[in-house]
Parts: structure tokens; C-alpha cells; sequence
DNA sequence: GCATGATGC
DNA sequence: AGCATCATGC
């Protein structure tokens, strides 16, 4: 097979502004082309012959960000899908790094230092000795599927998912900020009489002296730089003066006006009413994947007031909806899995309440007398054990001592005995390796493991327990993603897939296709990777994602 | 550019 | 307490 380094030559805003002004082409043993867009516009023997080349099956197409690459390239009319993006291979390699420009990859990978002035067939030239050398080390840390299975297929995944869009109504979103606008404006006024003056509330620098020295409250929690005013220093100072409610109000209000409002209001297409996410896969030093604008991933579901948010994004035709498929409990799952323990299999095996089963072990009582409140705090011994435990930061989640958090934690390291050895096995393997892997074998070095420091340490310790469960997580979901997209590919469907969040995916589809749709995401949510527990997957259908939450 | 504080899983 | 992004102030 004939490799073929690709580099395109782009401007404009991803995906609807994006466009092509040149090509760079290198074929093994060749010299280098730069085709710019002029050309291709006016010669059209030439541009269907380049064009014919980027498709061609028989050609080994290299390029670095092949998402990119897609979206560029479909605005052109071509399916465009490489065969080894050099951005994705870098990101296993090393997933930890700020940044996987091509320029940096060849400096460190081949030693050639490009100068900024040099053209795309130029770049193009570096790409097939840069695939040779990231490629053998894919190979030699077995990373090979995960890449040429999992990552490369997800490109094309997300490269679709951003090129959908989703629909948004922005007559809703601008009633939404008008509401929210005149809240704040009535609770301005009420902040200001109650501290006697005028300020700015945004600042907290300004609103601490407000707080700590002219209402004179008392100082709760210290900040680097002055007193902290955040929401758990506010929500203590609660009952001491009626201005901290105002503020706790204000604060979320303000959040859901400039965050939410305005800001998802500012990047709506106003041609097709919908807004653009970038799912961006090299971020993540765990393997998740990451949203920006807007970021679609913490979109406000918590309380009534940020839920009408979500009441904005809606289907895309009156005779689509919306489906979204999560998974329940992932994580626990796949703790479960990882260590073997036999009491947590059990659980999921039998379909129990994990958290109240987690209150019955802990607290040793039967699990018909386990209190909501005792459920609450197994429940928090259950996300302390997936972030990575420490006495500390349970005790100030739950507000109760250190001592306590400690008790708590043997308690379940007791009864979960699995688990106690996994997490002593995974700190173990970090500090002789270096570094932690995932089910896929997703690979994260962990450079602080054997550190002098206690904190560093302490925090790397955390880090080694948590990664290989939110990154086998991750793996799980995106390996459902691909089998999804195939599917609905190989089926003809119209239904699209619009969002990923962490655990959960929503799709758009035509309401005479739900069944099929609906069936295919279980099935491919459900069997992505077989573990020695259950994947569980919820599904919820509705006009907009307020109603699918 | 960094710190702070909000949102999500 | 693990992983993120965005708005704001300074």
C-alpha cells in the first residue's frame, strides 16, 4: 500500500467557516507537492485527480488532525478518512501534554526544526517518517488497537457529531437571559443597601472587604491572595447575615446569564439555528474527551432555574426527537471489574441501590434500615474511593473529621477487600512503571509518584487510583460510539449522534426510526467491552434536553 | 496570564 | 477529592 502524507492548508472558523486553501502532498520516495486552492478551482483535471488521491483506498493516507481534515474536506464533497492521524498518536503516547502541533512532534520525534514560512508540502514531507516512528512505539507499548480501534474510527465520530450541530432556540435562550438580567438587576440593589454601599459583586477582593470587614463576618476559609467568598464559605456564613443569600443568589444567576445565556446565545448560527461544539479528543489526561464552544458537557442540570437551560437545545425537525442513553453507574462498574472484588460484582450483578448497598457494609446494618442520610455518605465514600481516597478530602465533603473519614474508609476497605488490594496494586505498578493503564491499556505517566513531597505524592497517588478508572470509563463509551456510527451508518439511518457526556450520548432521530435506534444504542452501549459486571444503560426520549434529563 | 469561582461528570 | 471549560477581575 502507497502511504501518502496529507496536510491541508485551511482558514475560517470549524466546521461552517472552514475553508480549503491548499493542499500539501508527499508520497513515500517522492518529492513534495503544494497545491493551492487557485489551482484546484481552475484546473479540473488536476483537482479531481488530487481529490481521487485523498479517497483513493489503496493509498495509506497520513495526516495530523484528521478531524480537522474531514471537516475541511467535506465542505469540498469528499468523505475524507485517514489511516493514521499522528495528533492521536502522540495523545496515547503521552497524553499528558499541553499541546501535539506538528511542528513540535517533528522536532522531538525526527530532530528537523521547521521554520514558520514553510509550506504545506513541505510539512506534508515529515509525516510518513513521523507515522514510522510513533507508529513502532503505538506497537511496542501495545497501544495498537486502542488506536487503530478505538481513537482513529472516534475522529471521524466526532468529526460528524461537530458537523451536525444541534439546534438551539434562541428566542427561548434570549427570554431566558432578559429573566435572568432583571433578577440581577433587583438583587444589585438589594446587595448594595444591605452593605450600605456600592461595589462591584463580580470581585472577590471587593466583596470580601465588604463581608469580612465592613459587615465584619467571620473569616472561614483564607485564599493566597485575600478572604475566599466561594459558595461552601457563603453557605456557612448563611445564617449571620441576610447579604449571603443575596449573593449565593446572584452568583448563580450571574453564571447562568453570562455562562449560559449570552455566551451560548453569542455562537448560534443564525442561519441554521444551531450551535457548533468542538469535541476535542487529545485534552484529557485520562482519555476523556473534552467540549468547548460552547461547551456542551456542563450544561446546568441541577436546579430548576439551570435545567431551562437545557430547555433551549431542541431537536432538529417537528418530526425528530431526542434520545439519550446513559450509563448507570460506569465508574463503580468498572472499579468492580478492575479489582474483582467479589461483593461489589455481586451488587451490580443482582441489581441493587449501590450506595445504600455501600451504606449496609459500611455501617453495618441491614440494608432495609439504611437512612437517606447514611446513603448520602456511602454515596460519598463511594465517589471518595473513584477520586482517589484521602481522609481529608472526605471528611470535608462530608463535614465531619478526619478521623471520622478514616473509619469510614477502613470500613469499606474492610468489606471490600478487592478493593483494597487493587488500589495498593495500581500505586504499586505506578511507581515501579511510572505510570497507570486502562482496560484498553491507555497509558498515563504519573511523573510525582515517587516524590519527596508529601503533597505531590499524596496527589499523584490519587491520580494513579482514579486514572485507570475514569480513563477505562472513557474507553468504554468510545468504543460504543464507533460500534453506534457504524451501525447507523451500515443501516441507512438519519439519526445522528449529537453529544457525549462522559457517560451518557444523545442522538437526533426521525421519530419513525426510534425503535430500531433506540434498540441499536443499547445494544452497542450495553456490550461495548464485556466486564465481569452488568453495563447498565438508561434511556429517556423527548423534544428537547430538559426533557431527556 | 493567573486567580477565583461557577458549571458538568 | 479525580477530570474538564468559561466568565470575570486585576
Amino acid at each position: 500500500k502507497k502511504a501518502l502524507g496529507i496536510v491541508l492548508e485551511t482558514e475560517g472558523k470549524s466546521p461552517l467557516g472552514l475553508r480549503l486553501t491548499g493542499i500539501g502532498l508527499s508520497a513515500s520516495g517522492d518529492n513534495s507537492y503544494f497545491v493551492p486552492e487557485k489551482a484546484l478551482r481552475e484546473n479540473s483535471g488536476l483537482k479531481s485527480a488530487v481529490f481521487a488521491l485523498l479517497t483513493d483506498r489503496e493509498t495509506e493516507k497520513i495526516v495530523h488532525d484528521g478531524k480537522h481534515a474531514r471537516i475541511a474536506l467535506a465542505r469540498e464533497g469528499i468523505d475524507f478518512v485517514c489511516d493514521f492521524d499522528t495528533m492521536l498518536a502522540a495523545y496515547l503516547l503521552d497524553p499528558s501534554k499541553a499541546r501535539y502541533d506538528l511542528e513540535s512532534l517533528i522536532f522531538e520525534n525526527l530532530g528537523a526544526e521547521l521554520r514558520g514560512s514553510e509550506d504545506a508540502g513541505r510539512r506534508a514531507s515529515f509525516l510518513l517518517p513521523l507515522k514510522e516512528v510513533l507508529g513502532e512505539k503505538l506497537k511496542n507499548q501495545e497501544m495498537e488497537r486502542l488506536f487503530k480501534d478505538v481513537e482513529m474510527p472516534l475522529s471521524t465520530v466526532l468529526a460528524d457529531m461537530e458537523m451536525a450541530g444541534i439546534r438551539v432556540d434562541p428566542d427561548k435562550l434570549q427570554k431566558l437571559s432578559a429573566e435572568f438580567g432583571e433578577k440581577l438587576e433587583r438583587l444589585t440593589g438589594e446587595i448594595y443597601e444591605l452593605a450600605g454601599m456600592e461595589f462591584n459583586i463580580n470581585s472577590p477582593k471587593q466583596l470580601g472587604e465588604v463581608l469580612f470587614e465592613k459587615l465584619s463576618l467571620p473569616v472561614v476559609k483564607k485564599k493566597k491572595s485575600g478572604y475566599s467568598t466561594d459558595a461552601e464559605v457563603l453557605e456557612k456564613l448563611k445564617g449571620a447575615h441576610p447579604i449571603v443569600e443575596k449573593i449565593l443568589e446572584y452568583r448563580f444567576l450571574m453564571k447562568m446569564k453570562s455562562t449560559y445565556a449570552d455566551g451560548l446565545l453569542s455562537l448560534v448560527d443564525r442561519d441554521t439555528l444551531k450551535v457548533y461544539s468542538n469535541f476535542n479528543q487529545t485534552i484529557t489526561a485520562t482519555g476523556r474527551i473534552s467540549s468547548t464552544e460552547p461547551n456542551l458537557q456542563n450544561i446546568p442540570v441541577k436546579t430548576d432555574i439551570g435545567k431551562k437551560i437545557r430547555g433551549v437545545f431542541v431537536a432538529e425537525k417537528p418530526d425528530h426527537v431526542l434520545l439519550s442513553g446513559d450509563y448507570s453507574q460506569i465508574e463503580l462498574r468498572v472499579l468492580a471489574h478492575l479489582s474483582g472484588d467479589e461483593k461489589l460484582i455481586e451488587a451490580f450483578v443482582k441489581g441493587e441501590d449501590i450506595h445504600a448497598r455501600t451504606a449496609s457494609e459500611v455501617f453495618g446494618i441491614p440494608q432495609e434500615k439504611v437512612t437517606s442520610q447514611l446513603r448520602d455518605r456511602a454515596k460519598a465514600v463511594n465517589f471518595g474511593i473513584i477520586y482517589g481516597i484521602s481522609d481529608y478530602g472526605l471528611a470535608q465533603n462530608l463535614g465531619i473529621t478526619t478521623g471520622e473519614a478514616r473509619e469510614y474508609i477502613e470500613s469499606y476497605l474492610n468489606r471490600y477487600p478487592k478493593v483494597r488490594d487493587y488500589i495498593r496494586e495500581t500505586i504499586n505498578r505506578a511507581k515501579l512503571n511510572g505510570y497507570v493503564t486502562t482496560i484498553f491499556n491507555r497509558r498515563r505517566y504519573i511523573p510525582d509518584i515517587n516524590s519527596r513531597n508529601y503533597n505531590l505524592r499524596s496527589f499523584a497517588e490519587r491520580v494513579a487510583m482514579n486514572t485507570p478508572i475514569q480513563g477505562s470509563a472513557a474507553d468504554i463509551i468510545k468504543v460504543a460510539m464507533v460500534k453506534i456510527y457504524n451501525h447507523f451508518k451500515e443501516m441507512g439511518l438519519k439519526a445522528k449522534m449529537l453529544i457525549q457526556v462522559h457517560d451518557e450520548l444523545i442522538f437526533d432521530v426521525p421519530q419513525d426510526e426510534l425503535e430500531v435506534v433506540k434498540s441499536i444504542v443499547k445494544s452497542d452501549m450495553e456490550t461495548a467491552v464485556p466486564l465481569k459486571v452488568p453495563l447498565v444503560v438508561d434511556f429517556k426520549v423527548g423534544k428537547s434536553w430538559e426533557e431527556i434529563s
